[in-house]
DNA sequence: CTTGACACAGAACAGGCGTTCGAGTATCAT
DNA sequence: ATGATACTCGAACGCCTGTTCTGTGTCAAG
């Protein structure tokens, strides 16, 4: 008979070590000695951070190169030294409503696309756990400044400021749309980014699902015709 | 009286050592060690390496670790592992020509400003050591759907295929400009990239300069008002 | 010629580090 | 009980690696 594993995936000491990697490594710009990945996780041995660094190869979730000192790297959407990987979700375009990612923390983490983003691009200390991607398709954003082919970056979000880039699923127009998000008296008003474009005036009574915000906008110039 | 260096700054053997430890890391995903850097640059003694390396961590080229295995890393606009460093040339708006850096390959690569992009990013294999950046000002080139604030990643060119977004800069009409580039009989076609707007047409005797060719934009979302 | 900076070689040292092995403990199903 | 599985520990082995020291040859300045 199958054994049931404890906590599916990750044990708790599993998180630990490869949190400690990842913050070494942003603080030292080289990976960890597994004596040093001992010390700070409260493991004795190192044979022990060595089993658990087995499993986490094994489980994916790390790369190694045996018989070399620090020889180990973090692969999925984890932040790598002053890279962040962060996942496609699939595709936003007018007539349909986004695919917000399932709050999988971690677990399966299909690193089937994937858009690498220098944390240094990233505006605020987004943490990045939490960003998707989207690719834009149609030209039905354009009044945003976002053109076909464009990828968007943002994060989850169900309500937002004033002033905040949204994606927004307004399903009475069965539109999805990127906006300045503005909350007024009695109705929102949602205003493209090109300034010359007036913007959209949204009564309260209308639904109006804030998905995301917008934290960036990545277009790859590649040559028209 | 002052020691006259051969080569001014970096001598043939600095080269060779900083190209290998740019490629060493590439295909491994960590630096090599310094016996590692002997072999493969004809250096039969470890002192030796450590000799130069030292020369290029005070020249700049590099960072280093002490006692620490493969603890070093490169500096510089050099590709480092999956990043790009692309150097932050300026700014371009409607009313100035650009200001396309000097080619100078080496030597001052002063590290002010500079945007860092992951390279499975990029578009073609732009070797990067050729591109630059600059920041836009204005709203001018929203026709090109770019926004004020945005950064562009561009090459240096003085001519262009059609198709080719391009930053021209027209003196005649004192303009600088982001379109997409068709050369047509006895005339040059510049066609915004939002496709709701009307193209500019060029006669041949009226001067058009291209800068270069654009290969990404990058925005920024920050929070409006 | 002497001096000294520079480029280089070789060897030895010492510590860092991954690996392996033997052994112990706890939990749980049989 | 019994065995299997998961987990933990400590120690030792041995290679890997950065560091350091001594020595050699070159070359230009004094």
């Amino acid at each position: 008979m199958m054994m049931v594993r404890k906590s599916k995936g990750l044990g708790e000491r599993h998180e630990k070590i490869l949190d400690f990697i990842a913050s070494f490594q942003r603080e030292h710009k080289h990976p960890p000695s597994i004596r040093e990945i001992g010390l700070h996780c409260d493991i004795s041995s190192t044979s022990v951070v060595n089993y658990y660094l087995d499993q986490l190869e094994k489980s994916g979730h790390l790369e190694r190169d045996r018989k070399i000192s620090r020889g180990m790297r973090l692969t999925g959407n984890t932040p790598l030294g002053d890279m962040l990987r962060v996942p496609m979700a699939g595709v936003i375009q007018a007539g349909e409503p986004i695919q917000v990612p399932a709050n999988d923390s971690f677990g399966s983490f299909t690193p089937d696309d994937s858009v690498e983003i220098a944390t240094s691009l990233m505006p605020a200390r987004e943490k990045g756990k939490e960003l998707f991607a989207l690719k834009v398709q149609g030209d039905s954003m354009i009044d945003a400044m976002v053109n076909d082919g464009d990828i968007i970056i943002l994060k989850p979000a169900q309500d937002a400021r004033n002033g905040d880039m949204v994606a927004v699923w307004l399903s009475d127009r069965n539109e999805t749309t990127l906006k300045f998000f503005y909350k007024e008296k009695d109705k929102y008003r949602l205003q493209p980014a090109n300034p010359t474009m007036k913007p959209i005036i949204i009564d309260k009574n209308e639904s109006l699902e804030i998905k995301g915000k917008v934290v960036m906008v990545i277009r790859k110039v590649e040559r028209q015709n």
